[in-house]
DNA sequence: TATGAATGAGCCTTCATTCAT
DNA sequence: TATGAATGAAGGCTCATTCAT
């Protein structure tokens, strides 16, 4: 058994009997997982041009034809994971919860959630990095981004609202605009990495560099709300 | 007459006698310039992978042979591209002068023209979002964009300590990090313009939407630094 | 059915029933051959560098593909076609048994043998010309050359020490000498056949001319050993 | 001044005076001797398929249009090159004299001769190995070969009269033949120096061996004529 | 479902050769 | 005569995709 496959029969846990069909099923779905974390892996790194799907099969644990029988083709199998990578940024949002704390202690909270998420999720990056290069060109075919976007800022409205209500935050900031500048901040210190790298000899993938980089944009955002 | 070539003249003046060797010279510098032309478009929209040399050679005004001729291949001349497009931004950068404004003013046009480069040259971004894609591997070979940036992070350091001075700018800021917020900002703008749009209904491309947002971004650069 | 497929079936035989896995590979070798037997015959015929790899295509039971999912590219294919044809000379030679005659009638059958090789394979010839040409770059990669040469020659060294043994041979000729001298007179009548043709009006294509060569050869070989 | 041409001027003799015209044809002359120069270790070294024009050029002391100018295409300096390492061979063996020797003793030092025309001219080995390759595409073109050959046979028919005479030599021996006979010896330690040494680890370029075999050759040869 | 074999279109590159000054 | 610039044809190779078993 691939490491792939076990790790998929653990997340599923070891209930003791299945039917065949759903045996089959969790196999189909393990497959289909399996290519697309490799494909995930291959365009993150050479954008959707440069990857092939002859490397992507070969990493995989299944083959190529599998790739077209699920995906249809190297478009779709892209969609597949850039709708996937979008997923993941959302289930994770979703579990956030910032009420309990003040507004200011709430904003830095989102700040450095954001900037992390970038910064462990170098693929996510990649992939919209590569997404924009297409001109968001399959960004149509992505179920419920919108949705998810406005809970983000419909999050960041409520805080900035408790601010102003704290009166520590001016009045009249625009909540997408805030938005932008703290995505902004966090997604260029992994898409610019190497740039910046070459450019300034500042390396932004070791950690000290990171984190004080980051505690920089809090105070920035910070700044910019306060009354 | 292309656009290239009379570019081209214009830049040489109309020395009303030339030896044939300065004419062959001259000739062969449009045939280059026009090819960088044509390669810069082409890499800024696809990217190194996606673009075809058949396509940029047919939108030239020589042929692919030249191409391999002036620039070795398509490595070489997306090289020549990139470097090309640095130079640009240098030699723009090096003509402004902010040493007779206040401190805040002289930030607040720093900002400003900083996003006004990133807006009105969306291939230069592109570019250097491509050159990340490729982790920097072609940023060795460019001469001189460490002396240029750092000339950049000196003219907001010196901004910052007249700042400082009047009393208006706090201690202690670090000029690349605020150089990086500064770019972030506008970079983002033009780079995730497309899932911006897609996310976000948001139209950075139109341009009030892009003065708004400049004058946020504008906002927070100030707010980030003063006293 | 072209020639290669039906070469492909008798080797293999007809057993009544084969696995699909058995079918599929045989047809895979079927092909392999197929492009290998064309590509001797370009090689053979134009050297390395003057083969085109379309023309090997075209030729072909299949398609350009095929040659580079089977062989890499040019080169690999070459290196494959040399080291067939070295099998092929191996296969035939350790056929051979000169033990059941005397001294002198062995070693005039082994030159006749040699002759009748280089004359009944020129392709052989022309491909062990070009690998000279390439100054035996490839030759490394071929196995099992050395011990095949170092049976020719103990087979030699077997007919010397038995004519010794018979006092009709020499004492102390060197056989790997003695296999240069035969390989030398054979190979030169094909290999510089047309400089020979267009310099002497002496066409070694012809069975006659061929046939009084070859007894002078013998006669200078036995000469050559003679006490 | 260049190298050759320098040579070139030391070998015409430094005359006083010579007229614009003599002077222009000798530098025209000293310009093809030296393209054919380079041009005869390119073909030599590569073959005819193998070798560039752009190489030649740029080793050149003069330029690629040169080559068009005086040889009018890749094959027209091919073809000289092919007639001017004629017309060396030709040169040298019309120097040598055997009247005056024995038989025997005239007809070895025929064979050292032969040998070592090979040896110290592997680049005229080597382009007549191409020139099989082209199956003597290019020998009819090539003036006084039969000439010369004829000669070369003429002396060795009058070196097997002597020997005859002499009462050494067999009767009836076949000097074209026998001219066949020491030239596959002489050529092949030559042209097929690289198998030999991949294949039995004998190493004709080293000076020892090549001497050993030598021996082994001209006792060969004078094995088979004597009676 | 799964696999190796096969494919055709198209990509990057190179070549011998000619042009323009 | 000499030189750098230019060219079209063709060469080697790779890609995403489909077939056959």
């Amino acid at each position: 058994m691939s490491e792939a496959r076990r790790a998929s029969s653990e997340r599923s846990g070891a209930s003791p009997r299945r039917s065949r069909a759903e045996l089959r099923t969790e196999l189909a779905e393990t497959t289909r997982q399996n290519i697309l974390d490799v494909a995930t892996q291959e365009f993150a790194d050479k954008g959707l041009a440069g990857a092939r799907i002859d490397e992507i099969a070969e990493r995989t644990d299944s083959s190529k034809r599998m790739i077209y029988y699920y995906f249809g083709g190297k478009d779709g199998l892209y969609r597949a994971v850039l709708e996937r990578a979008y997923a993941g940024i959302r289930a994770r949002e979703s579990e956030q919860r910032f009420d309990s704390m003040g507004a200011e202690e709430a904003l830095a909270e989102l700040v450095r959630h954001t900037f992390a998420y970038h910064d462990e999720h170098p693929e996510f990056v990649r992939l919209v990095m590569n997404e924009n290069i297409l001109r968001g060109a399959n960004m149509a075919d992505i179920e419920g981004i919108k949705a998810r976007n406005k809970r983000v800022v419909a999050t960041i409205e409520a805080i900035l609202a408790r601010g102003v209500a704290e009166g520590i935050f001016r009045e009249g900031i625009d909540p997408l605009s805030l938005h932008l500048t703290m995505s902004a901040l966090s997604f260029y210190c992994v898409s610019n990495r190497y740039t910046i790298a070459a450019g300034f000899g500042f390396d932004l993938g070791k950690k000290a560099v990171k984190a004080r980089r980051l505690e920089d944009i809090v105070a920035t955002v910070l700044a910019s709300v306060r009354a």
